[in-house]
DNA sequence: TAATGATGTAGACACTGTCTACTTTCTTGA
DNA sequence: TCAAGAAAGTAGACAGTGTCTACATCATTA
């Protein structure tokens, strides 16, 4: 009985034609994925990888839930204050991190049309996982706030947030954008006075700001 | 010599592939795009397609320009008031309108990587004019203001309002949306809202909302 | 009128996902 | 212990794709 068990082997081949899967991606993009690919890299045959995957769409399901998964845990292990506001703040830079340094991965989890999400429910779950992160965030600023108010808009307010962040990360990952003329240094400074601009309109900062 | 001389007749080819491969793009997505059922739609040889481009990527990118062209378009003929900070809304709510209304067109144009751009100048030529009309709006808006240092801040604004509606039309098309438990309204509201708030941002309001 | 270039056809190649059939290997229960 | 059976991997086939090449057709024009 050595640890290379038939059975240890193939449940590696199945983690492994993930990894090698994410690999492509974050090397090629989605597009140039293909499971021939993987088996070859992995030296077995076309066929091996179908004995852990029904599909293409389930590989692909499993590499978004895993990257799903990965996204949340590096929003979730930033350094957290007891400050609300300032953890929702540092949420948002991280997301725009992982954003720019995984260019490829980010567009496979909010770029491409997902498989059917009633067909992967594992994937949704680890979505809405990481979706919560950013809920949790808006409603402990608007918990530590007077206004009545605030509460009932947690998810517009979260909607609000995801939409401003993930707007920027696309843009910015476009190829268009390289050939704009605008003016120099307007791109770099973005995302800073972005993540500004959406704690300015949560009311995060000093009202006095404001007007100026 | 009768109307539908050789020639006539192979320039139509040329457009029809583009407007055929379009009509695909706008019922199944840039994915089920293929030369082959573009050709096999118009009844000729699997090959005719290739004696009008030279590859896969420029047919697309010639449907992408004419994308780009139909969509400046759409945003351009929009009744225009001498009111700048209401033309600038008018276009915000036109760009959504064009979203919701040609989502699939809208991502083959601003989802999908699209062939480098380098080799498809006439495509990205129709790019910056659409991003130019967004630029107007606000260099007009900020033309009737006093303050100097608005002017300065053109592009960087253009470039925030366009990440916020991209990202506010990525997000509502993204088939993960629907599996959040979101409180019910936040997502219909959603549109308006965003428009509201980016006019917000730009000081488009009156100031004294500003505080509320 | 003959030549030439543009346009369209036909076949082939390598690649893909997926179906089927076959072999090998490991587990497990009588 | 060993035979049965499930699990895992291999191999071949099929239809689909983009693209290369060779060939046919036809209009213009020198």
């Amino acid at each position: 009985m050595s640890e290379k068990t038939g059975r240890s082997q193939s449940r590696n081949l199945r983690e492994d034609c993930v990894a090698e899967g994410l690999r492509i991606v974050s090397e090629k993009g989605v597009e140039a994925l293909s499971l021939r690919e993987v088996a070859r890299r992995l030296g077995v045959s076309h066929q091996a990888p179908y004995k852990h995957f029904a599909s293409r769409d389930h590989i692909l399901a499993e590499m978004v839930r895993q990257s799903y998964a990965s996204f949340a845990q590096f929003l979730e292990q930033r350094p957290i204050t007891n400050n609300a506001p300032d953890d929702l703040g540092a949420m948002g830079k991280a997301y725009l991190e992982y954003a720019f340094a995984h260019p490829l991965q980010y567009r496979l989890m909010f770029g491409t049309p997902l498989p059917p999400p009633e067909n992967h429910p594992a994937m949704m779950e680890e979505a809405r996982h990481a979706f919560g992160l950013l809920q949790k965030g808006i409603a402990d600023v608007h918990a530590m706030r007077a206004d009545p108010q605030a509460e009932a808009r947690t998810d517009f307010d979260a909607f609000f947030v995801w939409s401003a962040l993930h707007g920027l990360a696309a843009i910015m990952q476009s190829s268009v954008l390289n050939t704009l003329d605008l003016a120099p240094g307007s791109v770099d400074r973005m995302p800073e006075e972005t993540l500004n601009r959406i704690g300015w309109m949560l009311g995060l900062d000093d009202p006095s700001e404001c007007a100026s």
